[in-house]
DNA sequence: TGTACATCAGTGAACGCGCGTTCACTGATGTAC
DNA sequence: TGTACATCAGTGAACGCGCGTTCACTGATGTAC
């Protein structure tokens, strides 16, 4: 049956948010089409009447994962007047280690969606781009510039790929070393917020 | 026909090899066993002979490609007398981020590995916690210790989760922002040094 | 040492399964008059 | 405003394809005598 117009776009956004989540958790590999749809409380058939292809799908959650994110830093360090150490501390924490499904598309998608075709890794070096321009642009002392100087991006790529890198060591480890992947978590927190104050 | 024990025992290396480049290029679900043993000069039907399941395969590759990458950094290290500078520089190589095939594992496969059931994970987690074990284990002023201190493991977790994100953020920015790619290697390879030579 | 035979590494066809995608159909929506 | 009809979002069966795995077979290896 025909829904309206309003009811069409509000279930492509169901479809859109549980791609996202599932996306995040799985992987762009791990879930399928089927899943997906079944999980935003439709049968896979009407899928097509949204997307194009499941690869336009992750092209789309890619975008959408990325502002997402970068709200989410923009306004923290907006709140703290430009102390990272709020972000750090919950972007470092056992709640984003487990719960990929809300978290970070760097950590998940990022090793993934830079092997396919298609629009994917586009969205993704545009999404990464704009999310190191983002923390470059706000210094330690709450100052938002427009043009970040060399420190500015130097201290933004620093603790970025730190953060990238300590999620994907500490979910790897979560399981079979949670010990590890704890001591990773609480060191680098200390560790960041002496190269963000520096 | 059958082959005798030694040239069995080459080939079973032989899978295991292509296993390995082509796992770290293209991740665990992006390439099959046929396409494995067809790269090692075989057909995909004796696979079996020398492996239980795809998956027993992947955990070995993850075992195999550790022990690879830590030798690596040992012997860097140790004709370094300490100065990692030079392990820096090659990780943050632009020829590391383009050939991922005989690259770090823990740029590839930690977040796929992660997510998947049986023993891959478990080989994960070992090898990381063997990778920054080795890495705390050597000090800047050229002296190798048996016990860390706090420092040590600071330093090591700090500098790795530095690079595995780097290399991801690098990786990913590769085709769509390869100035930007550049200036993130470029980058770490000057911060890691402060933060390793302190 | 020579011979007969069991072993088993590698082959290639086949299996079952899940996946992305297509399609005929349904029936409520929205529009033309 | 009311009515007849075209549209099209969503359904569920079906398609084709590639994958991991199995299996009967081959023939060189290695062993028992």
């Amino acid at each position: 049956m025909k829904v309206s117009k309003e009811q069409s776009a509000e279930n492509r956004q169901a479809i859109l948010d549980a791609a996202a989540r599932l996306f995040l958790e799985h992987g762009f590999g791990g879930v399928g089409v089927a899943e997906i749809t079944r999980a935003a409380g439709f049968t896979h058939g009407g899928f097509y009447r949204h997307f194009a292809s499941k690869e336009a799908l992750a092209a789309e959650v890619t975008e959408l994962s990325f502002a997402r994110s970068i709200d989410k830093l923009q306004s923290r360090l907006e709140e703290a007047k430009g102390d990272a150490s709020e972000h750090f501390r919950l972007y470092l924490s056992p709640r984003h280690v487990e719960q990929a499904g809300n978290g970070c598309p760097m950590v998940t998608l990022a090793a993934d969606g830079a092997r396919e075709n298609g629009p994917v890794p586009e969205a993704l070096a545009q999404g990464i781009a704009l999310y190191l321009q983002t923390l470059a642009r706000h210094r330690p002392d709450g100052e938002v510039v427009d043009a970040p100087d060399e420190a500015d991006k130097a201290r933004a790529i620093h603790c970025l790929s730190a953060l990238v890198g300590g999620m994907v060591l500490a979910r790897a480890t979560h399981e079979g070393a949670p010990a590890l992947s704890n001591e990773i978590l609480q060191t680098l927190q200390k560790e960041l917020q002496v190269v963000w104050g520096a």
